[in-house]
DNA sequence: CATTAGTAAGTGAATGTTCATTCATTTAAA
DNA sequence: TTTAAATGAATGAACATTCACTTACTAATG
């Protein structure tokens, strides 16, 4: 029996991030991306089921590469500044380093693709999370607040610097690039925010 | 000589619209808005140059529309935590109102059509941010940073509650639903962060 | 070790569908 | 009567997927 060649279903999906993020889901043709990745388009069928399972796949393996990148040295009984410190830090260098799964990953979350992917990898991901928060608020290093609004504030102002660097763009369209001093000031805002005041 | 109907204009965009929220930009087919809106095709070509024209267009109309709803009530000159409540507030309403506005616009902002849109548009309406963020920093209302930690600090945690909001769905699937309470704890929190600390 | 049979990988061309856009014609308002 | 709006059918390109076939690898056989 012959093998498949593990570096062709691996060429595949980095070129259909690729397309994707070049031409939009618009723009993922099953053609262009065979020819792309230098195979038939039959060959992709051996690999995925069709166009759907194909974007699904990736979705799903770029959503836990994220997930692993993230949780890199960062354990959910961490002080709660160190653990941000850690979590922040992770997120900015994985986005930095890999601009085209940044910017992939952010249309699939707004595509109709985003609600079919990642049940299992995201509510493990999430327990995680809530206990951190969890011990945190009763630890007293955190205010009392429901987790969406945690998220909300934790993370969303780290996700849209890293989107004006991707872009290149600031407001207005003004050239931005992300330097670690702003990322800094910005995780320092956040935590100002969320630690509770000092009696 | 036949003049336009304007409600067939209308119904084009608000079908294209309810189309791309429902089935992504792959799924705006011309045949399928023609029937949603009940025109011919060929209809579409009179008031659209071709279909980037039209998802321009809309995107074009939704960023004004968003833009004018944010400003209402707002000036440059108001104190800050007093702009920073106008702002929040119309935001949230505008998008609650009009979620599927909202949807469409997060996906046309992280598709490849939107650095098209809206240069005059986005400038004039930064200009005024701008303003309003200078007068608060030179009045110590608003610690010193650059405009665009600014700005993913003051709004992208609403924006991210939106979203829970409009998804149904919060952090790891769970149902959610965004109340005025929790509005308010979230721009609490981003105003302690924002604020000069008293010496 | 050499040969070969079996099997799944891999293919280019073909299929039928859907797509964006145009065109010849009709309709309705000025 | 004039003019542009409005149309349904037509066009050709691009699309996702399949199919009949070839290739290359494994493992069983001598």
């Amino acid at each position: 029996m012959r093998p498949r060649d593990a570096d062709k279903e691996r060429i595949i999906k980095t070129k259909a991030i690729e397309l994707i993020v070049k031409d939009g889901f618009d723009g993922l043709s099953m053609h262009k991306l065979a020819k792309a990745a230098g195979v038939s388009p039959a060959t992709i069928y051996i690999y995925f089921k069709d166009r759907d399972d194909l974007i699904i796949q990736v979705g799903m393996e770029e959503e836990l590469k994220m997930f692993d990148a993230t949780l890199k040295g960062f354990d959910p009984n961490m002080p709660f500044e160190e653990g941000m410190r850690v979590q922040w830090m992770n997120r900015a260098h994985y986005f930095l380093e890999n601009p085209n799964q940044m910017h992939f990953m952010e249309q699939l979350k707004h595509s109709p693709y985003h609600h079919q992917i990642g049940v299992r990898i995201k509510s493990n991901f999430s327990n995680i999370m809530s206990q951190f928060v969890h011990r945190a608020i009763d630890n007293k290093e955190l205010i009392q607040l429901p987790i969406e609004v945690f998220w909300a504030i934790s993370f969303a102002p780290l996700y849209q610097l890293v989107k004006f660097h991707i872009n290149k763009k600031g407001i207005s369209g003004s050239p931005f690039v992300l330097e670690d001093q702003s990322i800094d000031l910005a995780l320092t805002i956040v935590l100002k925010g969320l630690k509770p005041t000092i009696q």
